[in-house]
Formats: C-alpha cells, structure tokens, sequence
DNA sequence: TATGAATGAGTCTTCATTCAT
DNA sequence: TATGAATGAAGACTCATTCAT
C-alpha cells in the first residue's frame, strides 16, 4: 500500500527534478523514470502524457510560484519600512528554499506563454490589486516626509530582481566569486542583508 | 564566393535566433536550415554537428555575454561614483540591445554546466582581476568617507540583478506591469535611471 | 451468481459491437471492458486473451453466420419456386436484422483465413450437401420444364450476392441513393421484393 | 537515379498491398517498410506519418474506385440493352483485375466515413447523375415496350451486388464451390456470363 | 471474483547525421 | 559546394496481459 502511494508520487517529484534542471524540451520521460526506479509504461500509467505531467509539476508549484513573487508585499500591520523588511526577507527565504524554481518558472513558463494563460490572469489580479495598496502607502508616507516616492512598480521589480537573480545565476556565479560562496549559508544570509539595506536605502528619507 | 561566405554566415544567424528563444534541446537543425534558406545538409556541411553549431554561437556571443556580465565595473578615468553610473548605464544599454541573451545564456549554462568550463575559466581570472581593482577602490573611497563600504562582489551582483532580471522576465511581466510597459522605451528609461538610482544610494554615505 | 453469469455476457456483447464495428484490430479490450462496466482485468479473467474473446464472438454468431449464408436455400415442402422465394426472403429478413454481420465476416475472415479453418470445415459439408440436393431439384424442375436450368452453386451465389451486398454497402450507399433511403423500411422492402423478383425471373422458363 | 524514383513507389505499392489486406488498424508501417525492402524510417521521410501513406493509396485509387461504381453504366451510342451488358462486363473486368478493392474500399471507406466526404461528393455528382439519365432511358424503352420498368438506382444496385459480392466473398467461398473454382478464368467467365444473363432477364419484356 | 498496479513488447514518429552524386 | 536520399538511434506512447492482494 504504503509503496504504490508513493511510486505515483515517486514520479512526480523526479519529473520535477528532471524538469526544473533540463526544461521540457530536454527532459526525457525514460530518464525521469529510471531516476523514479519505475518502468517507462508506469510514468504513462499515471500521468497519460509528458506534457500532462508537466502539468501536474507546474500546478504542484504554482501557488509556491505565486507566494515568490508576492509575498513580499502588502501584508498586514506594522509600520510599513518594517513590514517591507519581513516581506522581502521572508521571500528571499522562500526563493531561498527552492532555488531552481525561479530559473525554471522563467524559463518555461516564458518560452510557452500560451499554456500559462490561468496561471497569468491570476497573477495578473494578484499583481495588479497588491500594487494599487502599496502605491496607496507609499504615496501616503512619501506625503508624510517618510520616504522617498516611488512607483511601487518599480519597486516590486527591484525586489525581485534582487531576490530572485542571484539564484539563477549561482551555478553560473560560483567559480567568480571565490571564497565569498564558499560557506553557502552565510552567503546567503549576506545576501538577505545586502537585498534589504539596498531596498531600504533607497526609500529612505535623506 | 561573396555567396559561400554569407550562407554560412546565414546559417549562423539562423541558429542563434532559434537557439535563442528555443534553447539548445527546443532547436531543430531543420529548422534553423529553413529559417536560413538553405538545405538541411548543408548546415551540417557547415558546422558538422548541432553542437559545433552551437558552440559557435556561444563564441560569436561571448564578448557580448562577457560585456553583459562585467561592463558594469571598473573602466575609464572619472570620479568613481561617476564611473559607476556610467558603467551601470552603458551596461544597462549593452542588455537592452540582447535582450534575449541573459535568459538563453543563464539557461543552457544552468542545464548544462560542462559545457562552458573553457568560458568559465576565462570569466573567472577577468573577474577576480576587477573585483580586486574596484575593491581596492572602494576600500579608499570609503576609508575617505566618500562612499559606504561593500563588498565589491556584492556590489556587482546587485548591480547585474537589476540590470539583467528585468529583461529575463519581461516577457512574463507585462501581463502584471499594466500601463508601466506600454511605451517599451520610455519603460526602459525609467528602469534604467531607477537602477543608478538605487546603487548610487545604496553607497552614499549618510 | 446472477451478477457473475451477466458479467461475463455483458462482456460478451460489448465486445461483439466492439468487434463488429471496428474489427479485431481497431477494438481495444480497454474499450470493451468499458463498454461493459467491468474493469480491463476482469475481462481477461473471463477470456484470457483478445484472441479467445473474439472467438466467442465468432463462436456465439458462427449458426447465424451459417444461416447468413446459408438459409436461402432448400428447407420445407412447397413447390421449388414458391419455397425458394420464401427461402430469399427469409434470408433476406436474417441478413436485415444482424446488419453488421456480412461486413465484420467478411472482413476478418479475409483479413486472417487460418482462423476460420475449422468453420470453414463445418461450412464446407453443410455447402456441400445443400448444394447437390438443390442441384438436383433444378435439375427435375428443368426437366420437366419449370424452370431454367442453372448451376445451385451459381444460383446460391447470386442470391447471396442480392442479399448480402446491400447491407454491407449501406452506410456508402446512403449518400447516392437519394430519396430511396429515405424511409428504410420501405426501402428494405422493394429492395427485398427486387432481389426475389430477379431470382425468379433469372429461373422463368420463357 | 531509377532506383531513388522506385523506392518512394515501391513503398507506395507494398503500402496498398498491406492496407488492402489488413486495413489501417491491422497494417504496419514496419511491416510496410519491410515488404518494399527499405528501412522504416525511409517511408516517414516520404510520406511523413501511416495516415497520410494511407491517403495517397486511396488517392491512387480514388478513380479506379469511381470507375469501379459507375463505368458499368450510361456511355455512349448503341442500342439500350447492348450497352447495359457491354457495362455489366467491363465493370466485372474492372473488379477482376483489383480483387482486393471492393473488400479494402468498402472495409475501410465505410468504417471512416468522415475522411471521405470529399470523395463521397464527386460520387454523390456523379451517381445522381447518371441514374437520372439512365433512368429516362429506362422510362422511354419501357413505354416502347422493350423493357421491363425498373427504378435506375435499384438497377444498380442489383449490377453491383453481383459484380462485387463474389469477389468479397472468394476466399471465403472456395472451400465450398468444389471444383466450381478449381479453374478461376473459367469461373469468372461464367460468373460474368451469369451476372448478364441475370440482369437481362430481369429487364426482358415477357 | 475482483481490481489497481505493473510491465514488456511493440508502434509510430522525429531528428541529427551521413553519403552518393 | 550543394543536395536529395537514406538511416540509426532514440523518443513518446499504447496495449494486451499478468500479478499481488
């Protein structure tokens, strides 16, 4: 019993591997099911088509996918530099935990816009409500000589940007940066700092 | 003559807008033998394999790649912060005009990183070699109290995370943009003006 | 028990609309099993392969088939003429209430003869015996001026041809025949009354 | 050169012998590639997928099919009933010499309807037209007195049932003709012979 | 009996690559 | 140089069949 629960979801999670790392294109349903220890027909048995499983990967990540964009923005209450601290720790740390999501979110999911039509209104909405609140405070405390006004916009993507790149590009970043990569962990906790201290000083009030 | 030599160089074109938007696996040969005009024997004639081919089109890009990665740091005679907008801008510039390059580049290196050893190599000694030269930099300009201190690495991802993440997730971003992307230029204005402006608050000194 | 004995059967008539319609090739045991509300494995338990199901099929309609081709000909007592047409009819009646049934034998029969060796043995007596006593009444009947002399064998086969065709090219001739389809029924009925109508005056003596 | 034009022919030849014999379902393009000696892959490079190697048969056969229905009646100038029997033996001669079209055409036409709707409209023109034609011919022979009346299309398919049935059914009726068949050229000339005389004694004034 | 899970063998198809001309 | 033809290797997918429970 315990087993065959756990060989569809076996798959799953291979095919996540194998999909995140090599895309759709270069994944290979035969490799994902060597790397799940099943045979090839099994992974047909349980998800039909490669493209169905596909679909599944991607609906297992989307809300994760949604939480790393947004999260970062308009919770709850504190005041508001503060609570912008949190939101972009606390999305670093998410990216942080599933590093190959981003690479493969933008990768995919860019390269075949057509098939993500649900995902992007949804995203849309999310988007566009959450910017209209933040504008709504940071229009409010730019009167107040809180902050330096910006378009929240702009300031989400700078967010993200900083948050997010640095984990595409790590395969790529290693071999430069030298023995600043060398303790992961307390370069990522560097980073963290580094993504705020540069988020708040550009808002702060000089 | 004149012919022979732009054929192949027909289907070197070719083959970096189909690489470039469909990745090394998404690529077909035929494919990029039809977009250039010519029989499929004949790009092999060329360039023997897809993965010569390939390799050819990262050589013919990577100066390019090389610039897009570290123009931002270190050249010319100007104060320092001064250098720095400019490096940051013309970086900036340098990406706009490839905007599909980041994304095919962090790409296919993340899907298959032995490939790139060689180019790594390269990038990993002119990197070390500026990192230096512009820490030592800073080092002086805050020691001076010019500027706030950070580390020179840092520094240069924050810069490439901002410069680069906006065109890898165009694309995907202007379903959620509204408005803000409906003049792509006057977009790219205002991001890029937003990038110096971030980085050169995040090293002035309070 | 009930429940079990009408399992089976209702596998046995799914299959058989499977089988007749697409052929042994086009049906899938997936299908039939659906067809019959049972699952796929269950249908193996009861007929092993695809190959023995549809012997039962052929097995459950081989004394139809026979009649199919055979009861045009020779049974009760009435004058040759009189009991001939209502032999025709009668055949022509079995061959409209198993529609399906010429086309799906034909069909597999030519697609895989080593199949049907042993019907065909069965067939073959049966043939053969109906044959000379009919030759022989033609014969007398010629004889004696009743009728036109003619080969049994030619006589079966023209009839079977009238009787048989019609049905297997039903769903083609639809398109070209006009307004004659329009009312099957009636048209059955012409078409039944033609073929008696030409039988007989194939035999008249002039 | 000669070899290269016969290879995709050959594949085309082997292609209509298996789809005539086994019917889509049943051929295969292994099985295919094999009988005309070239390699699987070979007959996709030609005829790209199994579906469209099966249309150019029908293609290549689409007239001789037509031709099969329709040649048997309404051409030219000679006496009524002359030129019903010259018809009724050259449409045997037709089906004689391409046994295995009646079977595939009715097999696989009938079974897949939707593909042939193009087909099915030339023969739908086609067909009205000539039985209208014919029957005015039959209408004014039989106020003449020449001949019996009979509806065109009944008439037909009369012609029909029993130019065609016999070669549908031959490899299932050799077993039980006896030595009927053991000369096939003479069998067919007498079954020629029978499917006139039947058909002239139907329309025969009494 | 009944079934969900599992699988091997096969089927169509694609594609990079090679070869004869 | 140039090309149409040819091919092997691999890929996704299907399906009848079996098996443990």
């Amino acid at each position: 019993m315990q087993d065959k629960v756990s060989k569809e979801q076996l798959i799953l999670e291979s095919a996540e591997q194998e999909f995140f790392i090599k895309g759709f294109d270069g994944a290979r349903t035969t490799s994902i099911a060597k790397r799940a220890g099943v045979t090839h027909a099994m992974l047909h048995y349980y998800y039909r088509t490669k493209e169905q499983l596909f679909e599944r990967v991607i609906d297992k990540n989307v809300s994760l996918i949604i939480a790393t964009m947004f999260s970062s923005l308009g919770k709850a209450d504190m005041p508001f530099l503060d609570r912008l601290k949190v939101s972009i720790s606390s999305h670093f740390d998410i990216v942080a935990s599933n590093p190959l999501l981003p690479h493969f979110f933008l990768n995919e999911i860019i390269s075949r816009p057509e098939r993500y039509n649900m995902m992007q209104n949804k995203l849309e909405t999310s988007a566009k409500e959450i910017f209209s609140k933040v504008q709504i405070e940071i229009d409010e405390q730019s009167k107040q000589g809180n902050i330096e006004w910006i378009d929240a916009r702009m300031l989400f993507m700078s967010i993200v940007s900083l948050n997010l790149f640095p984990f595409i590009a790590l395969p790529f970043a290693k071999r430069m940066m030298g023995d600043l990569l060398d303790n992961q962990d307390s370069f990522l906790e560097q980073r963290k700092a580094e993504n705020i201290e540069t988020i708040m000083r550009r808002l702060k009030k000089q």
